[in-house]
RNA sequence: GCUGGAGUAGCUCAGUCCGGUAGAGCAGCCGCCUUGUAAGCGGCCGGUCGCAGGUUCGAAUCCUGUCUCCAGCUCCA
């Protein structure tokens, strides 16, 4: 940060003066500016450079920007629409004849080099609004954006419709008069194509126009660019340890799940070793839902329609609902959510406000028909089993219970591992049951909670589900996508709909209000998200098998029965490894399945009543005695650790 | 649902462009070896080439349809 003298001075000149190293653009008072800028006397002057996110960031579209260029050069004809950064990239979407192939791909890379190369300049320009629909007359997309400027359409801004001011950027080759690329855009950019040290393109898909599925496809080519060659190959590196801990590569390699053809896209079946992972984190839920006050419910598979025309699924949420079945001339449906049922229990007699807060909790298995090229391992499926509860409670009590579940969430999470890493608030969607007024008491409940518990979180708009607005946690996955786990959901209208009363201390009649709550939202999707967060090297309470023995030699295998006995015996999943492979096989067989702890027996270890403890970090302890390797595995198996004992 | 890509043994993949009745490694099974910290050796088994049509004397290979998966878009826990 410094202070600009006074005297015409740009970035270039100020950069130089402060030895800045690697600077990309400036910030002056606040606003993102281009190195060419002269910022105003006594302004606020701070310097971006090219390892700062904003730095990357800018780099990023101008590398956008030279994609554009390159396309444009390669295939006469093509519209350009827009191109952003993005998290660790950039993209541009464009309309072509022909979708691209990966052959395109390296053409484009090559002419992208070639531009690099060029080291050609970014010249920023205000031509007015005029002049710019002449640029652009042959570029619909480009003419649709400068059109939004007149109407202030604010999502646009970042393509160069800021306000009113309609600003472009030229790139030039070295002694030539004519741009070889201009587009729409807000800015900044790098000063020269040169900038752009390290690129790679990844891939091209359709996307929506404006994301909306009404509007024509476009070719998105995404590509991700850095300030330095070895940035880029550690960021392609970073890739590559994200596929390496995909969950479904892991689950088949430690045997966990599967998802059967014929059984059909999105339903998983539950291996052993699976189950027990999964079993594990339930058995977990179920402990600190008693804990905290939750009593157990069960409910059908099936409601009769009445049930889901009464909760307004059939109105609302018909299109994620598989059709119906037919009965006896009634028509049943496979439940896509629980909350009905537990509507029904609250109903099945009178309540007391002195009862209140009551709080029904079930592992309730739901169905979804999600749209065919959604579905996504166990992250995104058809048949899942949510940890769902319904809070009835007093309008008084809300903020309370939701602080309360804000909490649960923390324990739960802190336990296995995770950080809630994004939190939003999601407001009335315009498909919505019930009255404003109702909606707007249960907007002003979230924030309140949230600031309560000290949350910080962020705001989308008419996310909310249909009958209520609600919290979302999100958790990112190994390739750094963000899964929607818990979601927190206060609803007024549930009661409303279903009647539901309880009795004052007057002997008034009152609707309490509900809050609709899943912390891990699916255990499929927790799971899964899990599987990638320990990339299948789960802690030890955790792992399927938490200890394998492992004999040198055939006549080492009793006594590794006992070791293997003593410590099930105490509540720890141990096998023996009684293959007739070499030692150092079996070594590599648990490494490769994760084990948390192979223990080695050969005679020194038979004759001495101990083992040789061989933990996943390979870092082994000998003569250790069985007892002392049994209490201490078993500790750490009842604290629930996140690090191994040894 | 949309755009593109891909389906060959349990897994990873070769063969597909230029039709001539399928091949490797790992896994599995059997046997030998009796092992001291990430793969001992040998043998055997294993595929209606996703499915259904079509073209052809002949189809894993070419054409059409369909299912599933993958990436992205859209939508969601």
């Amino acid at each position: 940060m410094a202070v600009a003298p006074d005297g015409v001075k740009d970035g270039f000149q100020l950069t130089k003066e402060a030895s800045a190293s690697g600077p990309v653009a400036l910030v002056v008072d606040g606003a993102q500016r281009d190195l060419a800028a002269v910022p105003p006397g006594g302004s606020d002057v701070h310097v971006v450079t090219q390892t700062d996110e904003l730095g990357r960031e800018i780099m990023r579209h101008s590398a956008a920007h030279v994609l554009a260029q390159a396309v444009l050069r390669l295939y006469p004809g093509a519209k350009y629409a827009i191109g952003p950064p993005i998290e660790d990239g950039f993209y541009y979407d464009f309309e072509v004849a022909a979708p691209f192939t990966p052959e395109d791909l390296e053409r484009i890379e090559a002419e992208m080099r070639a531009i690099v190369a060029e080291n050609q300049r970014f010249e920023r320009s205000e031509p007015g609004r005029d002049a710019a629909l002449e640029t652009f007359v042959d570029q619909p997309y480009k003419l649709e954006i400068i059109s939004g400027v007149a109407e202030g359409a604010d999502a646009l801004e970042q393509q160069g419709a800021s306000g009113a001011t309609i600003s472009l950027y030229s790139n030039r080759r070295a002694g030539e008069d004519e741009p070889s690329f201009v587009d729409l855009c807000r800015g900044p950019h790098v000063p020269a194509t040169g900038r752009i040290r390290a690129f790679k393109l990844l891939r091209s898909s359709g996307a929506y126009w404006r994301g909306d599925e009404h509007k024509p496809m476009l070719q998105r080519i995404y590509g991700t660019a850095w300030e330095s060659k070895d940035a880029l190959n550690a960021y392609l590196h970073r890739l590559e340890e994200a596929e390496r801990r995909d969950h479904r590569r892991v689950g088949r390699e430690l045997d966990l799940y599967s998802w059967p053809e014929e059984v059909g896209p999105g339903l998983a079946i539950w291996h052993p070793k699976g189950a027990v992972v999964r079993k594990t984190l339930e058995d977990l839920s179920r402990a600190m839902h008693h804990e905290r006050g939750y009593e157990p419910v069960y409910s059908p598979h099936i409601g009769k329609r009445t049930l889901w025309a009464t909760s307004g699924h059939l109105d609302f949420y018909k299109e994620s609902m598989y059709p119906a079945m037919r009965v006896e001339g009634a028509e049943y449906f496979l439940k896509p959510m629980n909350c009905p049922f537990h509507v029904l229990v609250f109903r099945s007699r009178t309540r007391s406000y002195r009862e209140l807060p009551v709080r029904f909790s079930e592992l309730g298995t739901v169905y979804r028909y999600e749209r065919s090229g959604t579905v996504h391992g166990l992250l995104r499926v058809r048949g899942m089993t949510q940890d769902d509860s319904h809070i009835f409670c007093r309008p008084d009590q809300v903020v309370d219970e939701m602080v309360e579940v804000i909490d649960f969430l923390r324990a739960l999470y802190g336990t296995v591992g995770l950080g809630p890493d994004r939190v939003r608030f999601s407001t009335k969607p315009d498909k919505s049951v019930g009255a404003p007024e109702l909606w707007d008491l249960a907007e002003e409940a979230i924030p309140k909670a949230l600031q309560k518990a000290g949350v910080d979180y962020q705001v989308d708009a008419g996310d909310g589900a249909f009958y209520g607005p609600k919290i979302d946690v999100d958790a990112r996955d190994a390739i750094g996508r963000y899964w929607q786990l818990c979601t927190i959901q206060v609803d007024f209208q549930l009661p409303e709909r279903f009647g539901l009363e309880y009795t004052d201390e007057h002997g008034a009649r009152e609707r309490p209000v509900m809050i609709h709550r899943a912390l891990f939202g699916s255990v499929e999707r927790f799971t899964g998200v899990l599987v990638e967060h320990f990339a299948g090297a789960f802690p030890t309470w955790l792992a399927p098998v938490q200890a394998v023995v492992i004999p040198i030699a055939d006549r080492h295998v009793a006594y590794a029965g006992g070791v293997a006995q003593r410590l099930h015996n105490g509540g720890v999943r141990a096998e023996v490894d009684d293959s007739d492979d070499t030692m150092g096989a079996k070594i590599r067989r648990g490494q490769l399945q994760k084990v948390p702890y192979m223990l080695i027996v050969g005679d020194a270890e038979a004759s001495t009543e101990t083992v040789s403890v061989r933990p996943r970090s390979g870092k082994e302890r000998r003569d250790v005695a069985v007892g002392d390797f049994a209490d201490t595995i078993v500790a750490e198996i009842q604290a629930r650790k996140l690090d191994p004992s040894y």
